[in-house]
This record gives structure tokens, C-alpha cells and sequence, in this order.
DNA sequence: TCCTTAAGATGACCTAGATCAAGAAGGCCG
DNA sequence: CGGCCTTCTTGATCTAGGTCATCTTAAGGA
């Protein structure tokens, strides 16, 4: 077993770098083992390989291992709505949980690994445990206060603001995970940057270039460094 | 005990006219008894009373019995936003679970009757009745549903798009109720239409004008007639 | 290596909805 | 009954960001 290569499927949640941010959280070590029957860890996934799409049913939530997921919606005229980014250590697919179907679509942005979770096998163990049935909880909860975060902000903010906040989010995210918070790459496109926060690519475009004229950041493609954090957190508010 | 008050606190979930809506859609009779040991019914509220603010410790989620109900958030700068309106039957709260403390505040948009449910206590009685906890699940799961789809209504969707959708959402959920989903009463005020939509009252306004003059809907003040559901539902896509 | 295609940047122009500024119409309290 | 807020409406203007059109660059493929 290689421990270097992050997509490797070789490792249990004890072991996996991210079990302090993702379930098992929660869990006392006895309880991560049970944890550990009922998770599969899948193969890697190719760029833009989809873990399920919109209508299938719904069978398991997700966790992220390593790369980046995208999870979106298709509205009835065929227009695609991206309703979130999944990096490493995140859950995602607890849309389909309301009405036993998936309501998005997810992809691999790049080469990514998931571990899916049966939903049915974690319900009975949220049963046996009742701290995970909490984690769970409040998993869904905050997927909601993040959920109205974007609602708040498409409904009250400027572009400059908004794309200011998902930096500070990717930022801050990638500060979770013990990475750099100051230089990384963004794993999405500008088109997908757009979509999410309701602008189109060329305002995304001149947004990240009136920043690199600011000084606020140094914009290499999707290499990001910020060089004013103080000018960032004021536009995100 | 007045059974025509719909505000009266009088009522077991047994009896509940909502209990096919509520939280007691998922449950057995022997079942419902147990719930309806937990909840708490409240007295009338009068129209802008707070249930909670933003901030308070989290301890119980809501379900609106009579009257109609607004949450909303104060972002740093000090502007509201309102994340939802909730219906008799609906379930509210939930936002505070993720944090141990509400983000959102609620307040009665008119005189109202919510009954308190003990999150704790509810946890317990989950793990005791799984039906119960498989339905919490889905009722957060179908929030996080209507918060991305407003998301996709506020990236993507016009002025006119987005007002027809909501009238849509506020017929069909008093349809449920089994109230007529054609003429109504709007419980809220033209501002609050514009914030939870991201427009301003007088864009607000303005399409009221031009939905009358359309012959889409007659319009008297809040007192709503939908006159042409095929053009209503075209608009909503 | 060249060719093709996709992603991104940049400029010129246009429009939906914001902003500003008055009125009209209730509803409530003395 | 009269006066005063608050909500709503309507009109005139302004602007952020959309649209359209090009160009540059990078990446992938045979």
C-alpha cells in the first residue's frame, strides 16, 4: 500500500487522513470500526465522471476522499444550476434523502476518490449510535446554513462580493484540511465559478482581473495566491 | 374547547387537522401518543412576535399549527434576509441543529400557533421509533431541496419567473392543506416577497401590475385570484 | 508536430431591474 | 371623525452586469 498516493482505496477511516473532519468526527474508535463495515471505499474516478445523476434512486450519501466533486441540478429547460463544491472530507448526496431520489447530479472535477455510505445501513447505525444520529443531524443542518448562505448572497451581493466570498470559502476550507489557505488551485472552471454564483464567465473573468490589478490577488489560470486578506474579508463581508 | 379556533392550544396531534401534513405523517397511533408527549403546544402569538432569534441556543424545532410564520437572517452589514415563509403543517428550525444556536430568526407574520418540539427529546424518540427518524431526515433532506431550488431561481430566473414561482409554491402548498389554491390571501408583505426573492418592492409591484393587466391573476392588495395556471405554470417552468 | 477544440480574456454595447422621487390608499389611534 | 403612519403604486432615470463578438492561449489527439 502506497500512503503517498490520495487516491488510494487501501486505507480505513481510522487511518484516513481525513477522518477528523469527515463522520467520523463523532465517533470513539470502536465506533469508527463499525463505521468502517458499512463504508465502500470506491476505485478513483476520472475527470467528470459522474457518481450518480439527477432522478436515479437514492441509495447512499458520499464522502469525499481526495480531488474535488460538483454537484448540480438541471432545471426543466435544460439550464444547469451548480449547487455545490465537494473538496476531501466533505458529504455530499443528502439531497436524495427527502424524496428516495437524487435531486442533483454529481462529477469528479478531476481525478477524484469517494467512499459511499448506504443510507439504510446508517440509519441503523445512528440507531446503535446515537452521536452519530447527532452528527447527522447536524451534518444536514449545516448544509442548510450554508445552502441560505448563497441565498444571501445571490440575492443581496455584487459579483465582486460574491466572488470574493467563495474565495475566502475555498480558502478557509483548504486551512481545514492543513493546507494553504494563501496559494491553491481552484479545481472548477470560470464557467462553473459563474453558474454557481449566478454571473456569467466574462464577468467572473474581468472580476479576477480587476483583483490582480487591485493587488489583492496573483490570478495564474486556476492558480490562485491572495495577497490581501483584510481587502478580501471586507468585500466578503 | 372551541374546535373552530385555529389558533386554539386544545388540540392533541391525534386530533390535529395538520397531522396528515406534520411531523405525524410517518408515525402509528400508539406512536403519534408518544410524540404528542413531547411536544409542546404554545399559546397564540400576536403578528411580530419572534419565536426565536438568531443567536439563541438551539433547543427545539417548530411546526406552525395556525398562521404563517417568516425566518430570516441579519448579515454582518446589518440587512435582513428572509430564507423562508412556513405554512400550517410546515416544520421550522432546523437551521439551529448544525450550530447548537439559531442563524435564523422567526416571527409570526400574523397572528399564529406553533408547537414546540424538544430536540433532544426528539432525538430520543428517534432512536426508539425509526419510521420517525427516517422522516426527520427527509424533511431536512426536502429543505435543502427548496433552498437549491430557490438558489436556481435567484441565478437564473427573471423577475416575473421568480414571483409566478412563488404564487405557484403558496397555491400548491394550500392546496395541500386542502384550501383552495386559486383565490388566497398572501400573509406577506410586498418587502418581504422582495427580499426572499432578491428584487425590490417596486419591481415587486410592477409585476403584480403587469400579471393584472395580463389577465394572469386579479390583484387586490394581497387577496390573490389566479385566473390562467397554464401561463402561471409556463412563467414558473 | 500540426490541427482542432475548449477555456479564458477583453472590448463595445444593451437591458432588466435598481434607485430616486412622488403620490395614493388604507388602517389605526386619538 | 380626522390625522398620521405604513404599505403600495407608478413614473423617470441610471447602472451593474449581461450579451455579442474577437482574440489569445492552452491542451489534447492522430
Amino acid at each position: 500500500m502506497d500512503a503517498k498516493c490520495p487516491h488510494s482505496s487501501e486505507v480505513n477511516c481510522g487511518d484516513c487522513r481525513m477522518n477528523s473532519l469527515c463522520l467520523p468526527l463523532a465517533l470513539q474508535s470502536g465506533e469508527i470500526a463499525r463505521l468502517d463495515e458499512i463504508i465502500q471505499r470506491g476505485r478513483p474516478l476520472q475527470k467528470d465522471k459522474h457518481i450518480y445523476h439527477a432522478g436515479e434512486e437514492f441509495k447512499s450519501v458520499f464522502a469525499v476522499r481526495s480531488g474535488s466533486i460538483k454537484s448540480y441540478t438541471v432545471s426543466n429547460d435544460g439550464q444547469e444550476q451548480v449547487t455545490g463544491f465537494h473538496l476531501p472530507g466533505e458529504i455530499f448526496g443528502m439531497d436524495g434523502i427527502g424524496h428516495n431520489h437524487y435531486t442533483n447530479s454529481a462529477l469528479a472535477m478531476e481525478t477524484a476518490a469517494v467512499c459511499e455510505i448506504p443510507f439504510t445501513r446508517l440509519q441503523e447505525l445512528s440507531i446503535a449510535i446515537p452521536s452519530l444520529q447527532r452528527h447527522f443531524f447536524q451534518l444536514m443542518s449545516k448544509e442548510i446554513t450554508n445552502d441560505q448562505n448563497l441565498i444571501t448572497l445571490l440575492s443581496k451581493n455584487s459579483a465582486e462580493e460574491r466572488i470574493a466570498t467563495l474565495l475566502l470559502s475555498i480558502s478557509n476550507r483548504n486551512l481545514r484540511r492543513k493546507l494553504s489557505g494563501t496559494r491553491f488551485r481552484l479545481p472548477m472552471s470560470r464557467a462553473d465559478i459563474g453558474n454557481y454564483l449566478g454571473l456569467t464567465v466574462e464577468t467572473v473573468s474581468r472580476v479576477f482581473g480587476r483583483f490582480q490589478k487591485q493587488g489583492l490577488l496573483n490570478v495564474d489560470k486556476k492558480e490562485i495566491e491572495v495577497l490581501d486578506f483584510d481587502k478580501l474579508r471586507a468585500l466578503a463581508n
